[in-house]
RNA sequence: GGCGGGGUAGCUCAGCUGGUUAGAGCGCACGACUCAUAAUCGUGAGGUCGGGGGUUCGAGUCCCCCCCUCGCUACCA
């Protein structure tokens, strides 16, 4: 594809309000970790970066409710996260969070620096409050009579009854959805991130991103149409103090928790970097022009991503309208591609907490081994138009496609072999079909990697399925158990040859599903890491003395499993094969929809 | 209302810049094989590509209108 590269994978956020559900890891999660996993082992340097967004009016409202701090709670959902994702694999260098010692400083000074530059302009807007706290009352959480249709359990921002889009203030007897109260509509101070002096330069940017997935690209150009200023602080006393005088020490003005979350990318890299002990490391990735930055989430995050973030750079960078000077952090790459995905429904709706419409992560992985999740949602999950998950489509991929597919064939493989051999033969004379079988399986490296830098997985992942059925075909071609008495020799070239296909195709599986990677791996009798897995560490907060908090990290290096066909060595022994993948029976399917009615 | 995505074999979907008899998997029917978690391989029956009009030598693939469906609509994340 290309000479060595710095790579960064920048993850979305997940919110840290509750666990996450399979919908979550199917938008950002997985394509994200078979992008990293795969480009790792094509040669690159990846650095793969996220952690959960912490602050925000749904937390503060949540831990009220619940009676515990707005931090409590995030300490606890932090950790649900953190163990779900490591448990389903996701190749992090670093799954951090939003309140740490650190991504508060990189934010502010993020912040300075766009101020300094003159994009971060203060403004007089009109807002609710809540009269008894004070804060910032999102136009959502206030309830009234519809002013147009008079449906009285209008939201503020739209009723759902008639469609309409609303205005807060135009609500009839508008009430607080969280604790009753009348709201209280103000004028109020909010520093205001100047999107038109930005929308030039961000135009510019945009014009030269023609590779992107051309849902994403559109939307992105449909939204510079209408820019306006956007405000980037709040009402709120949860979240990241302005770093102003006068603003600094006001308890009731903190940083919009968006203008916050895309710097995470950011300061995630930071937080890397220093735990590295090369505290300079990250600028290999942000300061270079030649590294490139993939940014992985759900379509709901494309706007923050293909606009607030590319215009905090920007404006960080001086390179709007006002021009400006570079900050601490130097001049900051643009991302390269936002890839973003569509909606994964479940039975035809979407996931929904609060009916009990979901599916956590946890629970599934509790039930379903992760490479069943993970292949699912790679092989038929929301690339490019939304995507549904059902249990009964669940069950049959698993069984057809991974234990009938892609297990059987390892299993007979490996069966075959420790039987009549006992170990890897060495290959005889090469007929046409076995050098066919072997020149078509090796053509698909190239094939797969391509599709997966363009960000085209559920084809990449179908053509390496493709290579399992050809190897199936070879086999009931050659017939190596027929062979046994007639012709031991050619028997042992057969069954080198097919050991060598299951091992290419294991090898371009293995971005998709390393946990099942290892295994076969180690069933043609290989030893050491070939999928490496990441772990949780609990660390020290950098910055804030007696803190600690978990986080994700784990040594990638994979000196196995490189992005081409791995020559196998004759004589290594082949150990008696146990089942790879687990068969899910016929009752499976009505015990889960029934939970789903339940709960 | 505005914007966007979809509508292709029974089911789930692929079909890039228009071009030979429209493809895959599952399901179904029949056959082969028996190494393998009754797993595999082959053959076959199934579609006038949502409806209408247009451009073109030629359209599932471009243009217009309509119908259905899903989602988004910014100070929620």
């Amino acid at each position: 594809m290309f000479a060595m590269s710095r790579i960064l994978s920048a993850v979305a956020w997940p919110y840290a309000n509750g666990p996450r559900h399979i919908g979550h890891v199917a938008g950002f999660g997985v394509p994200s970790d078979v992008f990293s996993r795969y480009m790792r082992m094509a040669g690159h340097d990846v650095l793969m970066v996220s952690g959960t967004d912490e602050h925000g009016t749904p937390i503060l409202v949540q831990a009220e409710r619940e009676g515990v701090t707005p931090q409590e709670l995030a300490d606890r959902y932090n950790r649900v996260i953190v163990e779900d994702l490591t448990q389903l694999g996701l190749t992090y260098d670093l799954f951090t969070r939003t309140t740490t010692g650190n991504h508060y400083a990189v934010a502010q000074e993020l912040f300075r620096t766009i101020h300094t530059n003159g994009y971060m302009v203060e403004q007089t807007t009109r807002g609710a409050i809540s009269p008894s706290t004070g804060r910032t009352l999102p136009d959502r959480y206030i309830e009234g009579t519809c002013p147009i249709c008079g449906y009285d359990g209008a939201r503020g921002d739209q009723c759902d009854n008639c469609g309409n889009q609303l205005d807060a203030i135009d609500l009839i007897n508008p009430v607080s959805k969280i604790n009753g109260e009348t709201p209280k509509f103000i004028e109020t101070e909010h520093f205001f991130l100047d999107l038109p002096a930005l929308a030039e330069a961000l135009g510019e940017w945009l014009g030269g991103r023609t590779d992107w997935r051309p849902n994403v690209l559109n939307f992105s150009l449909n939204l510079l149409k209408d820019v306006r200023p956007r405000a980037m602080t709040r009402d709120i006393d949860w979240g990241i103090p302005v770093p102003l005088e006068g603003w600094e020490d006001n308890p009731a003005k903190r940083l919009y928790v968006w203008f916050d979350a895309v710097i995470g990318y950011l300061s995630a890299s930071i937080e890397w970097a220093r735990r590295t002990g090369d505290p300079d490391a990250w600028r290999q990735w942000w300061n270079n022009p030649e590294a490139l930055s993939y940014y992985f989430m759900g379509k709901d995050n494309i706007t923050f991503h293909s606009q607030i973030w590319p215009a905090e750079l920007l404006a960080a960078n001086g390179k709007g309208d006002r021009g400006g000077q570079l900050g601490s952090f130097g001049e900051l790459q643009l991302p390269t591609e936002v890839v973003s995905s569509e909606y994964l429904t479940m039975e035809s709706s979407k996931f929904s907490s609060s009916r009990g419409h979901v599916i956590y992560v946890r629970d599934m992985l509790s039930r379903y081994q992760p490479d069943a999740l993970r292949y699912f949602i790679a092989v038929a999950g929301p690339e490019s138009s939304d995507a549904d998950f059902t249990w009964s489509e669940f069950k049959r991929r698993t069984n057809d496609e991974l234990v009938a597919g892609w297990g059987n064939l390892v299993n007979r493989t490996a069966s075959l072999l420790n039987k009549n051999v006992g170990s890897i033969p060495a290959l005889g004379e090469l007929a046409d079909v076995d050098r066919a079988a072997l020149a078509r399986s090796e053509a698909a490296f190239g094939e797969i990697g391509n599709l997966i830098g363009l960000q085209r997985q559920r084809q990449a992942i179908s053509e390496a399925m493709r290579v399992v059925g050809d190897a199936n075909k070879y086999l009931a071609d050659t017939a190596p158990w027929k062979l046994k008495n007639e012709d031991p020799e050619r028997m042992k070239t057969v069954l080198g040859v097919a050991a060598q296909l299951v091992s290419d195709a294991n090898t371009m599986l293995s971005p998709f599903m390393p946990h099942s990677a290892q295994k076969v791996h180690e069933a043609l009798g290989g030893t050491g890491t070939f999928a490496p897995m990441p772990h949780i560490s609990e660390v020290d907060d950098l910055d804030k003395a007696g803190r600690s908090y978990p986080i994700i990290e784990g040594d990638y290096s994979a000196q196995h499993g490189t992005w081409h066909r791995h020559e196998l060595v004759a004589g290594t022994e082949v150990p008696a094969p146990s089942p790879i993948f687990t068969k899910l029976d016929d009752e499976m399917v009505e015990a889960e929809l029934e939970r789903m009615r339940s709960e």
